[in-house]
DNA sequence: CTTCATAAGTAGCAACGCTACCTATAAGAA
DNA sequence: TTCTTATAGGTAGCGTTGCTACTTATGAAG
């Protein structure tokens, strides 16, 4: 996974990876490692600040607790995160749509100038 | 299209963009455009720095002509920029199944911790 | 003679994800 | 005991990238 594939389309798998309940940053950071087979491995760098923008944002709530001596954000999805997922997903299948066409081999594209 | 959604994925466009013969940065836009039934309109700046950074990177090659009294900068794919093509082409398709995956509503994500 | 399409460009900005760090606890190996 | 690994959270600062807003210039249309 290169970088700057990723760029605006990280919000949207968080989102969904809380989708089904909520969970803290480094559990979010482990469900998308398992269900993509390890193919994305995010850093902290990338999970906590990206959490945090998500939450000032408001479309994601945290709050702390303490399991095993060891404290914990847990977020869980708020309404207006919902709706955004919804939105996001619309997005990306748009998006996936166009990059899938223009970048499908052999596309006739309008004769050259 | 929000903007960064496309971040990233330019550049596979814009070579995509040029596989089908030369072309120049104003022509780019308008294939891309047209091809896309002017769903991805992108502005002149966005579309000129990239082709001087892919021109930088050894990707495409230009030229100067001057076709009906102004000046054009024609683009070619050079090698290394077909090289880059293809392999842009499968981080595509692997990044577009990662994301898909993901997305995908109801997904059974890893038990909540 | 003004407006639009064509054609190329730049300066500066904002956003984003990453690298490289730091802190802290619990568990397991040496 | 000590060292390492896994768990859990975080930040500072960087580089890349696409965009807005602007400039310059020609040809064609009205």
């Amino acid at each position: 996974m290169r970088a700057e594939e990723l760029k605006g389309h990280l919000d949207a798998l968080l989102l969904a990876a809380l989708e089904g309940g909520p969970r803290h940053g480094y559990a979010v950071m482990e469900a998308l490692r398992e269900t993509t087979d390890g193919r994305l491995d995010l850093p902290t760098g990338t999970i906590y600040p990206a959490l945090r923008r998500l939450e000032a944002a408001g479309l994601i709530a945290g709050s702390w607790s303490v399991v095993a001596g060891r404290r914990r954000r847990s977020y869980r999805l708020t309404e207006a995160g919902a709706r955004a997922l919804s939105g996001k997903r619309a997005d990306w299948r748009d998006f996936a749509a166009i990059m899938t066409a223009a970048l499908e081999e052999g596309r006739p594209w309008p004769s050259p100038a």
